[in-house]
DNA sequence: CCAGTATCCTGCAGGC
DNA sequence: TGCCTGCAGGATACTG
């Protein structure tokens, strides 16, 4: 569920609430997600530990501890990170509960089990499958330098090529369908058929809409919340993302829907082509 | 290598 | 009320 912008609203939230804090105790269930979840080794690494920073690559969590390695963290569709007090009552699919030294617990929470908690040694950052394939991130200012080339070279539709976490690193469904409705891109339209200049004008916007979403908190559609239980305030600037059947904010021609790689798309056929 | 589909998992909404 | 289907902020293993 969590894009780049939620994702970036949890980092923030952690690298303050976990700020002078350690690790007095590490609990949960050794569970099968999207890598296995192994309890032991993650106790026997995080155990006694300080807390450094939270960073982030694409929709990766990376936490640093004052011990080699870093806690590497993805939310998947349904994954939450909850900051809490010990006393809060436990929701179901906790799977990873850390005990901070000031009493208050940190929480992996991931009911459908896409995510994943790994431990990663120093230098698999630059190993590991998943971190080493990323593409570009977009806040990264050589975005619309190095993306148009990238999306030119493909015929899959840019809806596509903008959820290809290689090509790009943490754009979702909900923002890649809003900055194609910005752009006036059609999103079944194939990169190979759309013009450098126009691929760079969707580069701008992507950027320029993570941007906007990560200054709101994230988008709230149904269960996403930070750490402590706030709601990401994006949702109110959606202009098409779950609209399908209302009328575009700039044209007023009723919004369609069709699926491209698996995924509901949301757009108007009269002002993107 | 590239493009497209199936699949992992739980919860919830909607139709009957 | 239940039972069924399909869909959900994602990534990747497979097929052709």
């Amino acid at each position: 569920m969590p894009e780049l912008p939620e994702v970036e609203t949890v980092r923030r939230a952690l690298e303050i609430g976990l700020e002078g804090l350690g690790v007095t105790r590490v609990d949960g269930r050794s569970v099968m997600m999207r890598r296995p979840l192994d309890l032991p080794h993650l106790s026997s690494k995080l155990t006694g530990t300080g807390f450094i920073a939270a960073r982030r690559r694409g929709k990766f969590l990376l936490l640093d501890f004052d011990s080699p390695g870093s806690l590497m963290v993805h939310l998947g569709m349904s994954g939450r990170m909850m900051l809490c007090d010990a006393m809060e009552p436990i929701l179901d699919h906790t799977h990873l509960t850390m005990d901070l030294s000031d009493g208050r617990e940190l929480r992996f929470v991931d009911p459908r089990r896409f995510g994943l908690a790994i431990w990663l040694e120093p230098g698999e950052e630059a190993t590991d499958s998943s971190l080493r394939s990323l593409g570009i991130e977009p806040l990264d200012p050589a975005l619309e330098e190095l993306l148009p080339p990238l999306l030119h070279a493909r015929r899959s539709p840019v809806k596509s090529l903008l959820l290809d976490q290689h090509l790009v690193a943490g754009v979702g469904n909900i923002y890649a369908a809003e900055a194609l409705w910005r752009a006036g891109i059609r999103p079944t339209r194939k990169g190979s058929r759309t013009s450098l200049p126009r691929l760079r004008r969707l580069a701008v916007i992507t950027r320029e809409v993570i941007e906007e979403a990560v200054a709101q908190g994230g988008t709230t559609i149904r269960d996403y919340a930070t750490p402590s239980g706030d709601f990401g305030y994006f949702a109110v600037k959606l202009n098409v993302y779950g609209k399908e059947g209302e009328s575009c904010p700039r044209c007023s021609t009723e919004l369609k829907d069709t699926r491209i790689a698996g995924r509901t798309t949301v757009w108007c056929p009269q002002c993107q082509r």
